[in-house]
DNA sequence: TTGACATATTCTTTCTTGGGAATATGATGC
DNA sequence: GCATCATATTCCCAAGAAAGAATATGTCAA
């Protein structure tokens, strides 16, 4: 099975960063397309391609006016990834006292080799 | 560009909703990887990849006792998603009024071709 | 050592992606 | 109609992804 498509859900949508970047400056208030391609520096066709995978999950409203279209988020989506991550919030607040430990472990392990891991 | 590794970061690798019911499932204590195998039913080798991608992204900590491996969600890495779409919080409480009559406008929208909303 | 248990890796197959370039569609004003 | 602005779509390509099957590695116990 390959990976499930980028419109599949919200968590999909959003792993792209760009799509991230959109949603942000989407969110104040409506803008055209061409503000985008202006602000986020993307070619045009590539910003026309990330607004349609976040309209089909919901994540943008779009809006016809004259020749432009006005895409603005839609916030009230992305609550299910908020609250999503809210699960775990009681598990950081206790894991406080490891945290960087822990970090500095992971750090440690980077740019390891699986081979070497292995032998761990 | 092809789509950016699972392993780039946290983003990328909660995308897959196996390894977001593993993280839920490690979260409050840690355990072996054939508890996981038994309690999602999942292939082992599955398990094994999906533990893979998520310790190289710091959202699970590994320790090795006896035969045993056990892995235990850090919720801390979970933390830098929430804050992001924290940053959506107020915007959409103050499109609450809104709300309704945008999720019936897609509901109407899902299922239709890109030809047929093109078309709008 | 041998065998059994626990986990990890490799290989293959099927499918999606995001960028770039080129082109198509749509709306407006003359 | 025609040129122009604004946006969307199509085609091509390189890079992965996830599942399944088979196999490898690691650890313990007798």
């Amino acid at each position: 099975m390959p990976r499930a498509a980028t419109t599949s859900d919200t968590f999909n949508a959003v792993a792209e960063p760009r799509r991230r970047e959109i949603l942000e400056f989407l969110a104040p208030r409506e803008r055209p397309v061409n503000d985008v391609v202006a602000e986020l520096r993307l070619a045009q066709p590539s910003v026309s391609k990330h607004l349609r995978v976040l309209l089909e999950v919901g994540l943008v409203q779009m809006r016809r006016e004259g020749r432009q279209v006005l895409y603005r988020t839609d916030a009230e989506a992305l609550r299910p990834l908020h609250e999503w991550a809210s699960r775990f919030e009681r598990y950081w607040r206790s894991q406080l006292g490891r945290v960087k430990e822990r970090a500095e472990q992971q750090e440690r392990r980077t740019n390891e080799t699986p081979e070497k891991r292995r032998k761990r």
